[in-house]
DNA sequence: GGTAGACCTGGACGC
DNA sequence: GCGTCCAGGTCTACC
């Protein structure tokens, strides 16, 4: 079955997939060259959903390829607003960069939106995983979560789920340190499965969270694994973009590009975003680098 | 509060 | 082939 969410316009689903690596990362699917996200997904009721979405005008054409029942389509229209932040508008921020040539190419691109995972869990785990390590062995750490602990589609084994708290609570360490392939992240990924399916923490409680950024920064940063770098990239996941997600590859950029290559530290890049006040994460993510590696 | 040192892993690099 | 370094950092112990 198929049908068509509107959005915030701009919108461009292109856009939201190139946002950022989280598209190249299982269970997202993208084929190159065409325009679309696929994605496997275990829906409330158990049941594991081949999840496809294509442009349509101002908005996203969803399809699965057999009926849902109401509830299900409810369920998956909701996922998918989330994922692709489409209720999410950057008028202020449009005008804003209207004189900075840096970044006034956002509006008739229709960028400014964070491809999300369908739950905070996800994102925290992906972000862990991306710390202290190239972004090849942050790809092969998520295929084996994937791989080895989610769930599959009923007609192709192959095709999996990211592996839910509940489903990574259960294990051993070992079985994420080796199976997993998480190294020393297993600790971190396995207390936070734990705290969430037992319910001692409300996770995805912080996706509607009024909280100042700072306090909500501070809510991330209780979460063993998780830095000021992991902190702000959530932030900026989560529609905050206070905090800038400093990590070596900002400091590359920003030292080619105020720096003539010389090396900075985390002060230079804070100070090259200062003056962008609140949307400063989103300054930082959009600016049209010169340096490309 | 500030700062070394350790930490899984695998690819890149130099020899 | 082998050793070293380091990559989209974080934690802990110690000062």
């Amino acid at each position: 079955m198929e049908w068509t969410l509107p959005a915030r316009v701009p919108f461009s689903l292109d856009a939201v997939v190139r946002s950022h690596g989280w598209a190249q990362l299982a269970p997202f699917r993208r084929k190159e060259g065409i325009a679309g996200l696929g994605r496997v997904e275990r829906l409330a009721s158990g049941r594991v959903v081949d999840l496809r979405l294509g442009e349509a005008p101002d908005g996203v054409r969803v399809a699965v390829e057999a009926p849902l029942t109401d509830a299900e389509q409810v369920e998956v229209t909701e996922k998918v607003g989330w994922m692709l932040a489409l209720d999410q508008e950057f008028e202020a921020f449009y005008a804003l960069v209207q004189q900075e040539p840096k970044l006034a190419h956002m509006e008739a691109k229709a960028q400014g939106r964070l491809l999300r995972s369908p739950t905070l869990f996800e994102d925290v785990v992906k972000t862990i995983l991306t710390t202290n390590t190239a972004w090849g062995g942050t790809k092969r750490m998520v295929q084996a979560l994937v791989s080895n602990f989610g769930s599959a589609l009923a007609d192709d084994e192959d095709r999996r789920t990211f592996p839910g708290p509940e489903q990574l609570a259960v294990l051993d360490e070992a079985d994420l340190r080796t199976t997993g392939g998480l190294g020393y992240r297993a600790p971190y990924v396995l207390a936070l499965a734990r705290t969430v399916a037992s319910g001692d923490l409300d996770l995805e409680g912080l996706r509607r969270s009024e909280l100042p950024a700072a306090e909500l920064r501070k809510e991330l940063l209780a979460l063993k694994g998780v830095g000021a770098y992991a902190a702000a990239n959530l932030l900026m996941i989560l529609g905050r973009y206070d905090f800038l997600p400093v990590d070596s590859w900002a400091l590359k950029l920003v030292s080619h590009e105020w720096y003539e290559g010389e090396p900075v530290g985390a002060e230079e890049v804070e100070a090259a975003f200062a003056d962008w006040g609140t949307w400063r994460g989103l300054a930082y993510w959009f600016w049209d680098w010169s340096y490309t590696g």
